[in-house]
RNA sequence: GCUCCCGUAGCUCAAUGGAUAGAGCAACUGCCUUCUAAGCAGUAGGUUGUGGGUUCGAGCCCCGCCGGGAGCGCCA
């Protein structure tokens, strides 16, 4: 936001090192770690440390001359328009604005560029974002959702950062997992279909789990249950098998079933107010992938074992030329002929690359599935891809439970709709307490707003490669480090200028805005963190973690709640500073709405 | 055996190689006649697992060790 001032300062350093015959040294610019004043700061350790080491030493220990150099580069710089002040203290060189310039710029700048604010420019990378890649025939549990969560935030970090995104769901809706499913509900359930989209969802994860206990060899079986579980298996085999051939039949029953859970998975997304632009179906890249495979083979680098009896794979290290092992071999096609998850990504990533000209390849996916998508992606460069090099795997910890991972095939699950719904009884009761002025219509909404907020917050302010042992009192939080506290710091801007009347800039806009006056310290803090917030959104972008965007809003949030506490608005006696301030919260309430948003998280008008 | 991740306050977690390692929860003290107390102000809590190394400077980078987790040819 001050790029202008740091780059005419950086230049005379420059030229200050250059005429003095210092060792140049890269300028790295950090924000001043003390309140009560805004500016930016340099040190000269590192070209005190060159110096050294050219052997130009005086002998002075390096943070002394640092300091030296600094005191000299202050005095040659002299005055720079805008810069209030600058000084040189332990090796560092503060550069300081004028208080008031510098507080009229940053909340000008706010107000004027609105939801647009800290927007970066606009890239001609295309960047597409995989996540909620959920199995159908499974309902959607915790664990999809921290994966759709965080996959949904770094969509709109990177949008906002201002490439071009495409958003990508990929549901695995073929294999062992979803037959099973199919054949209980053929044998025992035909014809049946409870009411209601997430019900009917979760329904068919129970068959699941009463599949599974069917299929599964249990100890000290007698030999009618073998006998009879062996049967179950049979029937199961041949379904997919039917299903392979396409038997109109069991296809039917297929697309039924699956757009059963699609539809709940649809309902799930609308829940996290997430719009995909493109649906990906591992169905049907399961035969184009049996092409590629061929394609394989015959430029050498995958290895058909089936003649021996073995499978078709490829020996990636081999092929790299590595000689130690590290993406090792693995197998592309069964030796029954049938595809595997990881020929299916090959044949997703050229469709990715091929049709939706994707640049750069973003993989939100569980970091246990690391060496997989390493394997891809190596395979992919084996192929030819240059695109390979910009596929990266953004891998989460898991999320367990307080008794163990969960688990589908044992319906050991947390389901999202349950936290979901919890989350806002947890709300409204809340509300009924605390928050009585709320219209009856607009309180479940809010509640809403709230409890799905907390959800998310708790999410994403965990760093991505942590796991998380899900504890619902945790999650459904509302007090500290969570995002009701964000959003009642909203809230409370909003009712400030509700009361004011003031509530945009038009209506407040008859006087020029000037801060011009002896700002409190809590002034100074609440603009010093409205200022980040464009590099913020870039950070959080380059380095694929909404949990940089989750912590800055928690910090704006905090300096407005100081603040409100300690600076009341609407009782200011001088209009100009009144005005001022207006000003201010309409900015931090601007802000704070820019910074949930690119996290997924609602701001409420009222709570 | 090989690879990856983690180890920071009692607990859960932060900290682009830079100035004084920060929050929340839990505990304790204060603050609602005042713009929403889902809040504010404060107290207390640290040999950053450990031993070396690199560097002017290391919680962060490199090597070893200890402890925990994950993955490693026909699951996804």
């Amino acid at each position: 936001m001050f790029t202008k001032e740091q780059q005419l300062i950086a230049s005379k350093i420059h030229e200050f090192c250059a005429a003095n015959e210092l060792p140049p040294a890269e300028l790295k610019w950090h924000p001043i770690p003390f309140s009560g004043e805004w500016g930016f700061s340099t040190s000269f350790f590192q070209v005190a440390a060159n110096e050294a080491r050219a052997g130009k030493g005086n002998k002075i220990p390096v943070p002394k001359r640092a300091q030296e150099i600094a005191e000299q580069v202050k005095s040659q710089i002299g005055s720079v328009e805008g810069i209030g002040h600058i000084e040189a203290v332990s090796g560092y060189l503060n550069v300081y604005f004028k208080t008031s310039d510098y507080a009229t710029r940053v909340v000008d700048e706010v107000l004027n560029a609105g939801a647009d604010f800290g927007r970066g420019a606009q890239k001609s990378e295309t960047v597409m974002v995989e996540y909620a890649q959920p199995n159908t025939h499974h309902s959607f549990h915790i664990g999809h959702a921290r994966n759709t969560i965080l996959g949904e935030a770094l969509a709109r970090l990177v949008q906002f950062a201002g490439y071009e995104t495409i958003r990508a769901s990929y549901p695995g809706d073929l294999g062992l997992g979803v037959i099973t499913v199919m054949w209980i509900y053929e044998k025992f359930y035909k014809g049946q279909e409870p009411a209601g989209v997430h019900e009917r969802g979760q329904w068919l994860a129970k068959l699941y789990v009463e599949a599974t206990a069917l299929l599964e060899k249990q100890e000290n079986e007698i030999p009618e249950q073998t006998a009879q579980r062996e049967a179950y298996d049979v029937e199961r085999r041949e379904m997919y098998r039917k299903w392979d051939e396409g038997d109109a039949e069991v296809r039917e029953l297929w697309r039924t079933t699956r757009e059963w859970s699609l539809e709940e998975l649809r309902e799930v997304l609308h829940m996290l107010d997430v719009k995909m632009d493109v649906w990906f179906y591992e169905s049907e890249v399961d035969e184009p992938s049996k092409a590629i495979v061929d394609e394989l083979i015959a430029k050498d680098i995958a290895t058909d074992e089936r003649p021996q009896g073995g499978a078709v794979i490829v020996k990636i290290d081999e092929k790299l030329g590595l000689t130690k092992e590290k993406y090792r071999t693995n197998v592309l096609l069964r030796s029954d002929g049938t595809t595997l998850y990881l020929t299916k990504d090959l044949a997703l990533a050229k469709v990715k690359f091929e049709q939706y000209h994707v640049d750069r390849s973003i993989y939100v996916v569980d970091v246990r599935q690391s060496l997989h998508l390493q394997q891809a992606f190596a395979i992919l460069k084996l192929w030819g891809f240059k695109q390979a090099e910009k596929c990266y795997h953004l891998g989460y910890g898991f999320v367990s439970l307080p008794e163990g991972a969960m688990s589908a095939r044992r319906g050991r699950v947390v389901l999202f709709k349950d936290v979901a719904d919890e989350a806002v009884r947890r709300v409204l009761a809340v509300e009924a307490e605390k928050s009585a002025d709320i219209p009856a219509d607009e309180r479940e909404k809010v509640a809403y707003q709230i409890g799905m907020g907390a959800l998310i917050y708790s999410m994403l302010s965990v760093d991505n490669n942590k796991d998380i042992v899900f504890d619902i009192n945790e999650a459904l939080s509302f007090d500290g480090r969570t995002a009701p506290y964000i959003q009642n710091a909203y809230v409370r801007a909003n009712s400030i200028l509700k009361k004011s009347k003031v509530e945009n800039r038009k209506s407040g806009d008859l006087q020029p805005l000037t801060f011009d006056y002896d700002l409190t310290n809590h002034e100074i803090e609440l603009i010093e963190k409205l200022s980040r917030f464009p590099q913020t959104v870039e950070q959080a972008a380059n380095e694929y973690r909404p949990l940089v965007m989750a912590a800055y809003v928690y910090d704006l949030a905090n300096a407005f709640h100081s603040f409100y506490h300690a600076v009341n608005v609407l009782q200011t006696e001088d209009e100009k500073i009144k005005h001022a301030r207006l000003m201010l919260v309409m900015a931090a309430k601007q802000v704070i709405e820019n910074a949930l948003r690119l996290l997924g998280i609602q701001a409420p008008e009222v709570m």
